[in-house]
RNA sequence: GGUUCUGUAGCUCAGUUGGUAGAGCAAUGGACUGAAAAUCCAUGUGUCGUCGGUUCAAUUCCGACCGGAACCA
């Protein structure tokens, strides 16, 4: 199997910054693991690293997508893989840097999605009603998705229309993954990682988030967008319809950030078999890097 | 100084015609296979401002005091 390094964990624990280390030191590229970084002119809020910050490593999965653009974790699985094998071909290994979850897991395991339109299923029915028909057309999903979790439901619904249950699908995956993983998460103390939030999006502020907001979703119809939906995007809507204060605004940003950080934490800690190193701890950073050093020069495995 | 409001969960506020109280947000934990920075689930004891009075019983009624707001001087 051919190898692939993961860097994980949560918003602001300096992923970025440890990805660049190692990509430096095994002359490698990255894949950012992000769902808003794949936005072209969304920068500022999604906390992109500018061509400058890049050191001249090349990133790929950036600014893939029009603001106006779906995006899905399918479309992240190809284009992932793609670069991953390219990459290979290059007889190098190559870093996973992000903080979405499911974006990373979908690459690294054999998810099966097959190829279909990107709609988001909609329907006026009531949950009752949608969440009955699953229990009739698959039970077996139906077990683990809460009725009220309309969107899943709904999707569940959809993937049964092709013929194929949802259940059935996920039954015929191994659950492993395909590459030879080395995954660490980056940790940082919860009430840290509180305060970091809060100066990262005052700093935000001071780079003109306002200014990239305005440019980006002036018109209302914009903001319908999937892109909108990001962190540090959505929160304008109120203040440029004048119904809420900028402190208002920044408040909620660090709200919803923190929120984010604390589910995140929750996915690494359940979904995935990683490394948890301690952020702030250099002695820590360092031995991990020697390992992970170590371990990429190793044969690889069958 | 006077009048009228007001003081209940971290915040904004309901409420109890007197039998010690509950929403939203926040917070905490959790789920997660095509929106995942999304979506969803679970968790609510707090001197009901302080001190007195009435009462079998006061957070609820009465009084004083201490905060806050508005208006009048």
């Amino acid at each position: 199997m051919k190898k692939v390094i993961v860097i994980a964990g949560a918003t602001a624990t300096g992923k970025s910054a440890f990805g660049l280390r190692l990509a430096h030191a095994l002359n490698t590229e990255i894949i950012s693991g992000d769902s808003i970084q794949v936005y072209r002119d969304l920068n500022i809020g999604s906390a992109k690293l500018s061509f400058d910050e890049m050191e001249g490593i090349l990133h790929h999965c950036i600014d893939t997508r029009d603001l106006s653009e779906r995006y899905s974790v399918y479309d992240f699985q190809q284009e992932a893989r793609a670069a991953i094998a390219d990459i290979h071909d290059q007889g190098k290994i190559p870093i996973l840097v992000g903080g979405t979850g499911l974006y990373l897991k979908a690459v690294l395991f054999d998810y099966d999605f097959t190829e279909e339109e990107n709609e988001i299923p909609s329907s006026d029915e009531s949950n009752e009603t949608l969440y009955a028909r699953l229990l009739d057309l698959d039970p077996e999903s139906a077990k683990s998705i809460h009725p009220n979790n309309r969107k899943r439901v709904l999707r569940a619904l959809e993937i049964a229309k092709s013929g194929e249950l949802k259940s059935e699908r996920e039954a015929k995956q191994l659950k492993k993954p395909i590459y030879d993983v080395t995954m660490v998460v980056l940790d940082v103390p919860r009430e840290i990682l509180d305060e970091r939030i809060q100066r990262r999006v005052q700093t935000m502020i001071e780079n003109g988030l306002e200014e990239e907001v305005r440019r980006c979703f002036e018109y209302p119809k914009t903001r319908e967008y999937q892109s909108f939906q990001g962190i540090g995007y959505k929160e304008w809507k109120e203040y440029l319809e004048s119904k809420a204060t900028l402190s208002q605004t920044i408040e909620a940003i660090v709200i919803h950030t923190r929120q984010f950080a604390k589910r995140q934490i929750t996915w690494f800690k359940h979904q995935c078999d990683a490394t948890w190193v301690n952020a702030l701890d250099p002695i820590a950073l360092d031995q991990l890097e020697k390992q992970i050093l170590a371990w990429a020069t190793q044969e690889e495995t069958q």
